[in-house]
DNA sequence: CATCCGATTTCCT
DNA sequence: GGAAATCGGATGG
């Protein structure tokens, strides 16, 4: 299931559920990215690192990062070992385990709860210490359950979010059409560098 | 809807 | 040493 190239394992994974912290989702919004040398938006693409390290190992373990000071994203890992292609989940439907989610996500709409890859991690409860795990293991804290109900809706594709340069060319974003958790598209913008205060 | 900025990790210079 | 980061919440128009 997740063999095979990352732009169509991404996609295949449209309608899985991801179960941590007593909530289950259904993914709605993915984001493919390739390995090594191969795709300048991939964290890999420099080459292994102490941060990337589970991105060179097998296929279904979680790759967690930390981002902008304050987010954790959840990556799977797909592919043969080496490849160090990962799938960015990006957003969700939870369908189960409501309160948990919920009591996680004070205030929070429920159609928001998991719309954005940080906000699907904080209301799942995924940390950085759940990177490494094997998502695929029935007793792993996070896991990852085969989409069994795929639904009929169409797959959208367009280019990824926050990823500029050369990466912007490849439309490796794909989601559920008509899903209102998908996450608002943003373009990838650089921000003016920030004027340091006179010494 | 646009802008602003947080507060930390990683990786490059 | 420091910019940039697979972003989100708050705030103001």
């Amino acid at each position: 299931m997740l063999d095979g190239p990352v732009d169509q394992v991404a996609p295949a994974l449209l309608g899985a559920h991801l179960v941590a912290g007593g909530v289950v989702v259904r993914l709605t919004e993915v984001e493919a990215y390739a390995g090594e040398g191969e795709d300048p938006g991939s964290h890999a693409h420099r080459g292994r690192t102490p941060r990337t390290e589970v991105m060179f190992g097998p296929a279904g373990r979680a790759y967690v990062y930390f981002t902008y000071g304050m987010h954790w994203c959840l990556n799977v890992v797909t592919g043969p070992d080496g490849r160090a292609s990962a799938v960015l989940l990006r957003a969700g439907e939870v369908v189960d385990g409501l309160e948990a989610a919920r009591a996680r996500r004070p205030g929070v709409r429920d159609r928001d709860l998991c719309r954005g890859p940080a906000r699907l991690t904080r209301t799942l409860g995924v940390t950085g210490e759940h990177d490494g795990v094997d998502l695929l293991d029935p007793l792993a804290p996070v896991r990852l359950l085969p989409g069994t109900d795929l639904p009929g809706t169409a797959v959208r594709t367009g280019p990824r979010v926050g990823v500029g340069g050369l990466g912007a060319a490849t439309s490796w974003r794909f989601w559920l059409d008509g899903e209102p958790t998908v996450s608002p598209y943003r373009a990838a913008v650089v921000r003016p560098r920030r004027v340091r205060p006179a010494p």
